[in-house]
DNA sequence: TGAATTTAA
């Protein structure tokens, strides 16, 4: 292969789970159940006679699907399967993809009559997987979606009174447990996914775990826990279910061989491309590349040489059809990649982790894995989190090469050696060790969950991390201490209701005061939704010149309001987004937000009015002298003395939902108030610090106010990349950040000081 | 003064 990479023969392996291994060697797990002997997908050797189904009557579908259902590798195990789930509480599952673990375990489990008293719950990291799955299991069992089979995902609830088999993101679970810890609905819970540690996935073992125990204890229906994992590392889920036994399932991958370097490759990009071309040179055209690199320029660079390259290459040579993936391109660019490409063309792919897990690309032969990704990492001695370019973990890596034998045998070339690949960290660190956890911490008050510090992560986030989070929320406001106990405040039960990070939470409570909510909302909205503005490199003069008209000198926030306010008026029309750049898929997401939202304010003052008047606390909000128009809550009627208002309030009201018009000061304003602590502020020589602990900061270059020098701004997020840059920033007066906040500020505003 | 991985509620 490529000689400058300097490839040594290939090593053979069948991916999925990881690296080769015989029957009886592995997996590591304690009590290990082989459920399915190798050579499940051969055919060759002594076929075992097949199980019946639980009830031969219940076998209505055509002969089709059921024989498609029984041709899984899983299909052997069914009736051993069943016996060992039948009786365990917990169980951990290691299926390796293409076992059909997914889409036949739920139904095993239903037609077994197991949980069948209440629902079954399979969880997904991810929207687009929960509908799939619910959508191919109920065509399996030949029912309506949304019948026997249903999903629910944020937007979408496809379920009935009639629904048993029920998918839904983690996520989604998660807030569900809030109003119900114990998660009666359901009898069982898969965990699908697990082994991709997502911080949703990972608070649900907790809760899950608790909720088990606690329904035990109150001689409730017992609660099943299924986690399933399609990697090896499964010791740790198993130790975490005191003990649960680990069945294991082979599944049904085509081979791929893997190459290494000979040489240690300092740079990946370069190695990258003479890999491609080699390929192009030696393969079928028919057969894709799929190339894993970091990011968008990265990519977009990478694409641009390879076309110019295809351009020049000898006679004979197919030509090649270059498409960048990455998360921010426009729906429309990234619908390509599953296209094939024309006749005697061969499709490259050139990718971020994207690829990895959340978009399947099928016909890819050839992974090229740098082995690089760009990822978030959490410093808990500043508080930082820093976005940096590092080395992917083994289990990553085996994640993209088993990218290459999806239908097919395949190869991945890796752009390191061996022995680089021996010294990858074995798993990837967990999210919930990687991030900001504000809003886990909120949550699991809301849940009620006695002590978070103590409680029972599978891998504990360090005390000092917890412990940051706790001192944010008490500076929003959403924490009170009560004898060493903490609980939350009224303000704090209602900022848990909405699906946003605390501090978003925090700026709509805090609207009504600055009447601006209309605003606020919009805002909000935008800010919860990944980025409404499309930045393609290469047209930056056009981008600038369009977006002109929209730009306000008083910060990104104002900004976007009237971005969206144009999207709104022109109809909501996808030609607009087009030619303003504006991404069309991720602006009518904004309306849906904003359209949630607004109705759980209504809904949060409702819960807030239900709660006793002792306990309610002043409301956070009050009417007075209304300018602009206010919106009422659909037809809510709050019963007079059910919750202590201020006298100032009529007896009947909602949630007032007015807009400041015009006003975009007391817009700011109340940006200002529910910001804070996100301020930083000119320096003498130019440059900015943050206000809090004077961290040097940057205004970002994507930000509209990166050519001027306000004196005083907040901004909504901080991440370090080659700087420590702040994003969306808006102009403040350092007097109302005093105001908002006397005690945090003491000493601290330059303003005051001087 | 110069640029963002990804997912979810």
């Amino acid at each position: 292969m490529p000689e400058e990479a300097g490839f040594p023969p290939a090593k053979r392996f069948r991916p999925g789970a990881g690296p080769p291994r015989r029957a009886g060697s592995c997996p590591p797990g304690r009590r290990v159940v082989m459920l399915l002997a190798a050579g499940g997908g051969g055919g060759g050797g002594g076929r075992r006679q097949q199980p019946p189904l639980a009830q031969p009557s219940a076998s209505p579908y055509p002969e089709a699907v059921e024989l498609q259902r029984r041709s899984l590798p899983i299909f052997q195990a069914r009736g051993q399967l069943l016996a060992q789930l039948r009786n365990l509480d917990s169980a951990v599952l290691l299926g390796e993809t293409g076992s059909g673990k997914t889409t036949q375990i739920p139904q095993y489990l239903y037609e077994g009559g197991i949980g069948r008293q209440a629902v079954i719950a399979v969880t997904q990291p991810r929207r687009v997987a929960a509908i799939s799955l619910a959508t191919r299991v109920s065509d399996e069992k030949r029912t309506e979606l949304g019948k026997l089979v249903g999903y629910t995902v944020r937007f979408d609830d496809v379920t009935s009174e009639d629904t048993k088999i029920k998918f839904l993101t983690d996520g989604m679970l998660l807030r569900e447990a809030i109003s119900d810890s114990l998660l009666r609905k359901y009898s069982c819970v898969i965990l699908d996914e697990a082994h991709e540690r997502t911080i949703h996935t990972d608070v649900l073992f907790g809760v899950v775990k608790a909720a088990q125990k606690r329904r035990k204890e109150l001689g409730k229906l017992p609660l099943k826990v299924i986690v399933m994992s399609a990697t090896m590392d499964v010791d740790l889920f198993s130790q975490y279910f005191s003990g649960a036994p680990v069945l294991y399932l082979e599944g049904r991958q085509h081979p791929i061989q893997i190459f290494y370097t000979k040489q240690p490759q300092h740079d990946y990009l370069h190695a990258a491309l003479v890999s491609v071309f080699q390929i192009h040179q030696e393969a079928p055209c028919s057969q894709d590349i799929l190339v894993f690199l970091t990011g968008q320029e990265e990519i977009e660079a990478m694409s641009k040489t390879c076309r110019d390259i295809a351009k020049h290459l000898p006679d004979g040579c197919p030509s090649m059809l270059v498409l960048p993936l990455y998360a921010s391109l426009p729906y429309a660019q990234q619908l390509r990649v599953f296209q094939g490409a024309p006749k005697g063309c061969r499709k490259v792919i050139i990718s971020t982790n994207i690829a990895e897990t959340s978009i399947t690309i099928t016909g890819i032969k050839y992974v090229v894995d740098t082995g690089m990704v760009k990822a978030k990492k959490y410093n808990p001695d500043s508080g930082l989190e820093v976005l940096a370019v590092q080395r992917v973990s083994k289990t990553q890596a085996w994640q993209r090469t088993g990218r290459a034998g999806r239908e097919d045998s395949g190869v991945c070339y890796r752009l390191y050696t061996e022995d680089e690949f021996e010294k990858f960290e074995k798993m990837t660190v967990p999210e919930i060790q990687r991030c900001n956890l504000t809003s886990v911490t909120l949550q699991l008050l809301a849940m009620k969950v006695p002590d978070v510090l103590t409680f029972d992560f599978m891998s504990k986030p360090s005390p000092d991390h917890i412990q940051a989070a706790i001192a944010q929320l008490e500076l929003l406001g959403a924490l009170e201490n009560k004898d060493g106990q903490l609980t939350l405040t009224p303000i704090g039960r209602k900022m848990a209701a909405f699906p946003l990070e605390p501090k978003f939470a925090k700026t709509i409570l805090l609207s009504p005061k600055f009447h601006c909510t209309e605003e606020i909302l919009t805002i909000i909205s935008l800010l919860s939704v990944d980025s409404v503005l499309y930045n393609p490199p290469s047209r930056r003069d056009e981008v600038q010149a369009v977006r002109k008209k929209f730009i306000s000198s008083e910060g990104d926030h104002i900004t976007l309001l009237n971005i969206y306010r144009a999207f709104k008026n022109t109809g909501r029309n996808k030609d607009w987004c087009k030619e303003n750049f504006v991404n069309s898929k991720n602006m009518m997401l904004v309306a849906e937000v904003r359209s949630q939202l607004r109705d759980i304010c209504f809904k949060a003052w409702q819960a807030a009015a239900r709660v006793p008047a002792s306990t309610a606390g002043p409301v956070p909000w009050t009417a007075r002298g209304a300018r602009g128009s206010i919106a009422t809550g659909g037809g809510t009627v709050l019963t007079s003395g059910v919750f202590s208002v201020s006298r100032f309030l009529p007896n009947q009201m909602s949630m007032p939902i007015l807009s400041s018009r015009g006003d975009t000061e007391s817009v700011r304003r109340c940006l200002a108030h529910s910001l804070f602590v996100s301020t930083a502020e000119l320096q003498p020589d130019g440059s900015y610090a943050t206000t809090d602990t004077h961290q040097p900061v940057a205004i970002h270059p994507s930000s509209v106010l990166f050519h001027c020098k306000p004196a005083c701004v907040v901004y909504t997020e901080l991440l370090f990349t080659n700087k420590c840059y702040m994003r969306d920033l808006c102009v403040v007066d350092a007097e109302w950040l005093y105001e908002a906040a006397p005690d945090f500020f003491r000493r601290k505003l330059r303003a005051s000081r001087n």
